[in-house]
DNA sequence: ATAGACCTTGATGTGTACTTCAAGGCAAGA
DNA sequence: TCTTGCCTTGAAGTACACATCAAGGTCTAT
């Protein structure tokens, strides 16, 4: 397949298959006899790999390093080890903000719902919902951040 | 508080401070006679929240419209709720992405301790380990992505 | 054989989110 | 008073992750 189709098919734009060649996030890509790209399901599989973890906020960089410990034909398995654990870290601390922000929007959302209810029945439970929204309240932090 | 004694306390930068004011992603914030910055602790507390978010991957413009909702006094309750669930499935499945790579490295960290003893203790148990690894393969996907 | 639709590479441009620089003001200590 | 250390603003610079452009090649259809 063409870089169109395989764009077509990931949603990635040609201009970035061809940078994350170059980044070496994807494998050298085949060559038809005029030097036009020949994507198979292998690199369309790692295209979306990429994609998925672009997504989830990893770096070029770090995603480089990341594939080229699978890449790797030799074992240097201490570096290989040390490395894999190094990202698994730093992949794990942005899991962790993410859930932190998570819970933080989470609780935003529930505190949020009692006002909009309140409002779309017309107040009907507004001293019950007066009196939780009040129980609520994080004591240190009255703020709304 | 100064801008410096703030940017200690939160780890951002204080042209990053200056920077959040400007582009009221935190409020305007007060200044001493000479016209020096400020900061109390409803300040501090405004950083941190726009580090978490920005560190959960928020766009600035998109932390912008969600606090411009907050700092509104009408309800903007609908579109409020809107955006914090909008963001809330983003954040999610960032999460989620994040976490199955995670799984895949700690799979491969795994695997790889297997190969590393092996090495270290002269192949000993080499031939069960071939076992295990065979299992372990997944069967559509050969592949290593 | 000429247009149209693909493709190539290398160079340059763009948006985001800051960082750094330049030029200067204020306050305290030697 | 002069150095040190903080602050201010506006402008310009930077890193990342692409997007876009320029100049040209190939293939198919009319």
């Amino acid at each position: 397949m063409n870089i169109k189709e395989a764009s077509e098919k990931t949603g990635v734009s040609a201009a970035a298959i061809r940078y994350y060649e170059k980044e070496s996030l994807i494998p050298a890509i085949d060559r038809t006899p005029v030097g036009n790209r020949d994507i198979d399901d292998r690199i369309i599989r790692r295209i979306r790999f990429v994609t998925q973890m672009r997504a989830a906020g990893m770096s070029i960089e770090n995603l480089r390093r990341y594939i080229e410990l699978f890449d790797a034909q030799e074992d240097n398995t201490k570096e290989q080890k040390a490395l894999l654990k190094e990202q698994l870290a730093v992949m794990e601390e942005k899991r962790d903000d993410l859930q932190a922000a998570i819970d933080h929007l989470n609780y935003k959302l529930n505190h949020f719902y009692d006002h909009m209810e309140a409002t779309e029945a017309e107040l009907r439970q507004l001293e019950k919902q007066h009196a939780e929204k009040i129980a609520k309240q994080t004591p240190e932090d009255d703020d709304e951040f």
